[in-house]
DNA sequence: TCCTGATTTGACCAATCGGTTAAAGACACG
DNA sequence: CGTGTCTTTAACCGATTGGTCAAATCAGGA
C-alpha cells in the first residue's frame, strides 16, 4: 500500500523490462513482438499486459529509464577541473558504457536511426539544453587558452559517434578485427586521438608526437 | 530478348528498389512491410512479387547493389599519394556519401545494428580484406614517417563512425543543432580533426595549433 | 478456515503479415 | 485480325500481430 507496488509487481516489471531491452535493442520497436518479450521474460502474453498496458509502454519506460544513465557522463564536466582530464574522462566513461551496456546503446541507436518517433521531444529539449551547457563549459576552456580551439558541439558529436560505434556496430567491428575483444584497442586509440586533438600546448603536442 | 529484361521490368524493378530503400532505411528489415513498399512504388502487392520473389530478395538486392558504392571511397587510397591528402580526401568522400545518400547509410546501419544477419559473410570476408589492404597502406605511410603513428584499423573505424554519424543520427544532430544544415559545420570540424590527428610533422602541427 | 484481492492463463479477436492462385488485361508481332 | 507472351490484379491463404476477456488460481490476513 505504501509503495503502490507489490514485490511480485516490482520483480515482474523488472523481468519484463530486461526481456524488452534484449528484444528492442536487437530488432527495434517495430521488429519486436510481444510474444518474444513474453517468452524472454518467462511469462504469458496476457500476463505481460497485466503489468504494462501496451508494447509501447514497455518501450517508453525503457527509454526514459535509461536516458539519465545514458547522458550522465556528459553532466560531470567540471568547469574548474583540468580540461584535458575532464574530456578524456568523459570519453572513457562513455566508452565504458558502450562496453558494459551495449544493449542500451543499441536501444537508443535503433530509436534515433528510425527517426526517434518516441523521444524527439526529449532530444529537442533536454538533450539540446544539456549539450548547450556542456558546450558552454568547453567554450570557456578554449577562451581561457586551456584547450585547443574546436567546435564544442561537433566535438561532443565526435565523442558520441566514436564511442557508441563500438557498441552499435559491434558485429562489424568484430568481423573486421576478428573476434578478439575490441575494447582494449579502442580505449588506447580513443585516448591517443583525443589527447592529440585537445592538447592545448603546442610544445607538449610536439613532444608527444616526436616520442610516439 | 537480348538483355533478358523488358523496359517495363527494368523500370519497375528500379521503382521497387527505390521504394524499398526508402522503407528499409527507415524501419529496418523486420519493420518494413511489403504493403508499404508496394504503396511507395505505386504497385499492387502481388505485382511486387511478380518482379521480386520475396521481401528478402528486395532487401538483398539493395544491400549488394549499394555495397560497392559504399566501400568505394576506401579503395581509392593511393600508397604513392600524399598521406594526409589521401586520408582527408577519404574523409571528405565518406562525409559526402552521408550527405548525399543518407538512406543508403541508414540501410546498412539498420542491418549491422541488428546483427548483420544478411551480410555477415560479406563483412567477415570482403570488408575485412578491404580494411586489411587499406590498413597496410596506412602502416606503410607511418613506417615511412609520412604520417603520425596511429592504429590503422581503429583509424578507419573512426572515419566510418564520425562521418556516418551525420547520416544515421541525423534526427538527433538536427535536434541539437537546430534545423540548420549540419554538413558545412561537420565538414569543417572533421577536416580540422583529422588534420590535427594525422599531421606527421611536429613543427607544422605546432604552427597550426598556435595559429588556429 | 474463508474471503478478498492479486496474479495467471486459455481461448479468443480483428487486423495485418508475407505470400499464392487463377484469371483477366495489355502488348507485341505475324 | 489472332495469338502467345508479358503484366496486373481481385480474391484468398495460413500464420502472426497487438490486444481482450472471463475464468481460474494464488497469496495473505482475519
Amino acid at each position: 500500500m505504501s509503495s503502490g507496488r507489490t514485490r511480485i509487481q516490482q520483480k515482474n516489471r523488472e523481468v519484463i523490462l530486461e526481456a524488452g531491452l534484449e528484444a528492442f535493442s536487437e530488432a527495434g520497436f517495430r521488429g519486436t513482438t510481444l510474444d518474444r518479450i513474453a517468452k524472454g521474460a518467462g511469462l504469458s502474453k496476457p500476463n505481460l499486459l497485466y503489468y504494462f498496458p501496451s508494447k509501447e509502454a514497455i518501450h517508453r519506460e525503457l527509454l526514459s529509464r535509461q536516458l539519465d544513465l545514458w547522458l550522465a557522463p556528459l553532466r560531470t564536466l567540471d568547469p574548474d577541473g583540468d580540461p584535458l582530464e575532464e574530456l578524456l574522462g568523459y570519453v572513457h566513461r562513455k566508452l565504458a558504457l558502450s562496453r558494459d551496456h551495449p544493449r542500451e546503446s543499441r536501444l537508443f541507436a535503433n530509436e534515433v536511426l528510425q527517426g526517434a518517433p518516441h523521444i524527439l521531444d526529449t532530444l529537442q529539449q533536454d538533450l539540446r539544453a544539456l549539450v548547450e551547457d556542456a558546450a558552454g563549459v568547453i567554450r570557456g576552456w578554449i577562451a581561457a587558452g586551456r584547450l585547443a580551439p574546436i567546435d564544442p558541439v561537433h566535438l561532443i558529436f565526435s565523442v558520441w559517434s566514436l564511442t557508441q560505434h563500438y557498441a552499435d556496430f559491434d558485429v562489424q567491428v568484430r568481423a573486421v578485427l576478428g573476434d578478439a575483444d575490441p575494447f582494449p584497442g579502442a580505449e588506447r586509440h580513443l585516448d591517443a586521438v583525443f589527447r592529440r586533438l585537445l592538447m592545448p600546448d603546442p610544445e607538449k603536442a610536439c613532444a608527444e608526437a616526436a616520442v610516439g
